[in-house]
DNA sequence: GCGACAG
DNA sequence: ATCTTGTCGC
């Protein structure tokens, strides 16, 4: 277990939460990544309404043509619930079951949700981004918090989300004419980097292909369409 | 006090 | 997040 591993446990009520992320949230860094990736991942967890069951995956691209290179999946159970700022207690849990049937470590790994776009700076990014001592950053469909002018209508344009005097993020065009996404570094990683990634992993949709192609195989897996071995 | 609020 | 068909617009 690397040193900078931050140990805690998940299973604790939203009030722990919050003091946790308050005590590890000093060991994120943000800086440039080491070297450049050549793969990257997209994780990901899909439920059914109203059950305790998620079913959680990981899916390995190459950045060079996004061919996916590995896809693993699992099933568990979670007792956190949905609540805003504390996403991290509730997915990050079972992401870790699957990322240890990796076979493929990737280079940088994707997230569904914000990284220091965050009250505390802490979002699902960062926070997994120090559990799995890795480059992580996050990719979301909308904002917890910053505000924003709207970047121009382009792909690949983008405006500095702003929050108590801080950028934490971007609010980036990956196709033209459609809703921005809104990028955030997580852990090991810039701001610029992951938005330059995030514009790498274009498919032609507005979701980038790691979290895309996460989503298609949980969704998948919950619906029993895809073995979980 | 009121409204906002990742997935 | 998930439940769901057609439909409006680039």
């Amino acid at each position: 277990m690397p040193p900078t591993t931050p140990v805690h446990p998940w299973d604790v009520t939203p009030e722990e939460a919050i003091a946790i992320q308050q005590q590890v949230r000093q060991q994120i860094r943000i800086e440039p990544m080491p070297h450049p990736a050549e793969t990257i991942a997209g994780a990901d967890i899909s439920f059914n309404k109203f059950e305790s069951t998620v079913y959680a995956g990981i899916v390995v691209l190459r950045l060079s043509d996004l061919a996916v290179i590995e896809e693993v999946g699992v099933v568990s159970e979670t007792d956190f619930p949905y609540v805003p700022g504390l996403l991290s207690f509730r997915e990050i849990p079972s992401l870790l079951k699957a990322w240890e049937k990796l076979t493929t470590i990737p280079d940088v790994v994707m997230f569904d949700g914000h990284g220091t776009a965050h009250p505390r700076r802490i979002g699902i990014a960062s926070h997994a981004g120090l559990w799995l001592n890795r480059p992580t950053f996050g990719c979301g469909k909308s904002v917890l918090v910053g505000r924003y002018h709207d970047p121009a209508p382009e792909r690949g344009d983008w405006s500095p989300m702003m929050h108590k005097g801080e950028v934490v993020g971007a609010a980036l065009r990956t196709k033209n004419n459609v809703n921005p996404v809104y990028v955030s570094p997580g852990h090991l990683i810039d701001l610029e980097t992951a938005i330059q990634l995030t514009l790498q992993c274009d498919g032609g949709y507005r979701i980038p292909e790691p979290t895309r192609r996460a989503h298609l195989l949980v969704n998948a897996i919950r619906r029993g369409e895809h073995p979980v071995s």
